[in-house]
DNA sequence: CTATACCCGATTAATATAGTCGTATATAGT
DNA sequence: ACTATATACGACTATATTAATCGGGTATAG
């Protein structure tokens, strides 16, 4: 409960060693044996941040990823929400098809957690992590 | 991701019930006809609220639940915690069994990160949500 | 030309959450 | 005493989410 997914653990650990590297391509396999994560997942997750274009890929041999400049300034929920959608601690902060709604009870209070919790997440730049 | 658990949801709800009408016993499936809940879920949750002594349970026609009082007090955290077990956006804050730990270079901003969410959660007293 | 690497959709596996069922016990009301 | 209503609780099943794998493609350095 109230944890991140891998994929996100793996982005930002990825994201963080471009960092240390920035200006060489660094590739997905050797990312993955330096900190044990699945290749083929951790590729994946390096293709969906090409695609936001947080990272710059390059193929063929000596290819790899390198991060792109700026990219540390963006808020954590930025970043969050691109790669795995809306941050909400209950569905109705996002959807709204909750079979309460004018029912619920607590809507107000949950509601209130919900931007303190992004608020931290806003006052958070990937930088932060990655540096 | 990062979201709260429906037995937590429906928790607070009862609760909130319950403390609008203490001194009463509210059956559990009074609350959940009410609050559209699956009614064994909701018991269960309930019979787990009273276990820990946050409710008084009584058995037999016109029983029910009845809010202790001085649970309005207590913290979201040991809360939720009590209800769900340990919050932690990421393993290695709660067991440390994880393949990485040393080699793992995003460890301690997410730790921070954890702590704040932890701090948002320990300001908040369950009465803040059923009040 | 070939090995290395990204690209990407589809599929499967694992885990966590949600919900159900059966049986037992307590008790208020009649 | 009997019955209906309620909690207690472990075992089980179903669903949803997350994690991981597979198969076939394209680009390119050497």
């Amino acid at each position: 409960m109230l944890k991140l997914t891998r994929k996100l653990e793996y982005a930002l650990i990825a994201l963080r060693h471009m960092q240390d590297k920035r200006d060489t391509f660094i590739s997905a396999k050797e990312m993955a044996d330096m900190y044990l994560i699945p290749q083929e997942l951790l590729a994946k997750t390096l293709q969906q941040m090409a695609k936001l274009n947080y990272i710059k890929a390059a193929q063929g041999p000596r290819g790899g990823y390198r991060m792109r400049k700026g990219l540390t300034e963006i808020s954590l929920t930025q970043f969050i929400e691109d790669i795995e959608g809306p941050i909400g601690l209950v569905d109705c902060t996002i959807n709204s098809d909750c079979v309460q709604l004018d029912n619920c009870n607590i809507r107000m209070p949950i509601k209130e957690i919900n931007n303190n919790i992004r608020a931290i997440f806003n006052g958070i730049r990937v930088g932060d992590i990655t540096s």
